[in-house]
DNA sequence: TACCGATTTTGATAATTATCAAAGGATTTA
DNA sequence: TAAATCCTTTGATAATTATCAAAATCGGTA
């Protein structure tokens, strides 16, 4: 059974030569956690679905990694600048734990588009709910200092949240995990 | 003419009847500086091409505004997650010159979407930008400091920042005023 | 259980940015 | 041209957050 179909279908009704067009386009791999699913410079050209385990997406600033996504169970991890502009992406993404991810090659999905005016749908539907996980995050630091960030997110995200190290999630929050142990402090 | 197609034919060629249906679908309005497409707590139910004038999007956070975009001619002005999620908006529009608006009602062009394949794709490829856009300015705050942010903007879109005041600009590079003002000094 | 390495917290200090108040400049209008 | 208004800069101080170093805690394993 293809899971990342599944998923789909949750968006928008598939017929069977859709899901066929999608199912033959898509692979299933078990990686281990640490494995990079793709390394800033590479251009990035695949999307990921996480069937199951967890992702983060992050960068490197002035040699220090600063995480900026987490990816989770039933969500797409993928570098969407590289994937969209063709550029070398600033990103890399790196499992950290061992996880089921279903891989798209983006140049195959073209044909498809083409082919099922439904898929374009759903791409235009995943892009969607993407930019708004974006800018979400967007008025996230737009409108919260560091404490609210953090009040804000262990609500939203509790279960990635007890998964990760607090490293991870303070570079999340913008801030140095100094900063973010003391303001887990101050709440006792 | 309907400037507004014009601009969506740079992205995907239309036919004929395409066009007509879009066409159909909008409107141009001139508005005086100062007019509001949005305020917050309202639905956003259309989006706006700015077809000749300037735009700024912003929210009051603590009683005071904070512009978070600037739209100015040939982009679209809209509060993507209101528009998106039927909730009311956190976000302000608001001209800042005398302008010429193209208007769409987002629940008009369901139809249309239905009807024409290539105004689906249409539709995704403008998400995409928007979310591409979206993806620089979060990469701006989470690489640069206020300094840097100024240096990239100003060369980014000098053409904005020549067209409205300091404060706006400030509150979109995610300072006050008076720090832009010494950011500024410094570089005399 | 006791040790090892990794993770998290604490302490002292420095850098960045905000706040509040006031002064300068520029622009519009009478 | 002078007054009025708006925009921008400067000054003094405070809040927020980062940095560097060291100590404490935790989890796994010999």
């Amino acid at each position: 059974m293809n899971y990342f179909i599944n998923f789909l279908k949750t968006l928008v009704p598939l017929d069977e030569p859709v899901q066929k067009a999608i199912n033959e386009i898509t692979v299933c791999k078990h990686l281990s956690a640490g494995t990079y699913l793709l390394r800033n410079g590479e251009i990035c050209k695949e999307f990921h679905f996480v069937e199951k385990g967890l992702a983060r997406v992050f960068y490197y600033k002035n040699g220090k990694e600063v995480t900026i996504w987490f990816t989770n169970e039933n969500a797409i991890a993928s570098a969407i600048d590289s994937l969209f502009t063709g550029l070398p992406s600033n990103y890399n993404i790196q499992l950290l734990e061992d996880s089921a991810i279903w891989s798209l090659q983006y140049h195959k999905i073209e044909p498809v588009f083409a082919q099922y005016p439904v898929v374009e749908r759903l791409g235009r539907l995943l892009i969607t709910h993407n930019y708004l996980l974006l800018d979400e995050r967007m008025k996230l630091f737009a409108f919260c200092n560091a404490e609210e960030r953090y009040e804000r997110l262990i609500k939203l995200m509790p279960d990635v949240f007890n998964r990760v190290n607090l490293g991870y999630i303070a570079s999340y929050l913008g801030i140095t995990q100094e900063h973010l142990s003391r303001i887990r402090g101050k709440k006792k």
